[in-house]
DNA sequence: CTTCAGATGCTCT
DNA sequence: GAGCATCTGAAGA
């Protein structure tokens, strides 16, 4: 199956953001893939968003790879242990993501229940398989991405996204999470999601 | 189901 | 030194 190509990545992010809903992000790991649907996201615009990390083009040694060529990883540490995952959008200059926030496990479910819990699939809880890859830190444990992974090109392995296939259900959207900082931006309905 | 506290370290001022 | 695009386990309803 063919990679999403850079030109997908290089529009406005409230559409790549709505688009990538359905995707397959897809992860080469230890020899094994790992692959998980894409069922939550949310947009970050530099030029206009006060949530973003840089915002109005604030550029630091964390932000310099938002203002890289769109099909970028962006990878950082937050709360001092876990990892987000956004892939980088618009064209190179504008500094713009989305943040990848939930996955549905297609393959691999078992190295990742390991690399999230220690543990085997069938010794999970019920409420820990509910809530197995809802919410971006989780994403990152589960297919061990930290921050070595900041800049990596997402045309090429070991971390890249596979084209929608199939259909999906209605698209709903609301306002991000974990951003009450952001003053007017905090009420933006630039979260996207789809029901599993 | 809900709230709540605590863990933890990097980044920027 | 302050703050952060989070998660977990425990406890209560």
């Amino acid at each position: 199956m063919e990679r999403l190509p850079r030109d997908f990545y290089n529009r406005d992010t409230l559409t790549v953001a709505r688009d990538l809903l359905g995707c397959v992000l897809a992860r080469e790991y230890a020899g094994e893939l790992l692959l998980g649907r894409i069922t939550e996201t949310e947009a970050y615009i530099g030029r206009c968003d006060k949530a973003c990390h840089a915002y109005h083009y604030k550029r630091t040694r964390r932000t310099e790879t938002l203002f890289a060529r769109p099909g970028t990883a962006y990878l950082y540490l937050i709360y001092g242990m876990y990892t987000c995952l956004n892939l980088v959008t618009e064209p190179e200059g504008e500094p713009a993501a989305v943040l990848i926030r939930g996955l549905e496990p297609l393959a691999g479910a078992e190295t990742m229940a390991r690399l999230r819990f220690g543990r085997d699939l069938g010794e999970l809880t019920a409420y820990q398989r509910k809530n197995f890859l809802n919410g971006p830190g989780k994403v990152c444990k589960a297919m061990s991405l930290d921050r070595t992974l900041d800049g990596h090109d997402l045309l090429t392995p070991p971390l890249y996204v596979l084209p929608r296939q199939g259909e999906i259900g209605a698209i709903r959207c609301g306002p991000r999470i974990g951003v009450d900082y952001a003053q007017e931006a905090k009420d933006f309905p630039w979260r996207f999601w789809i029901e599993v």
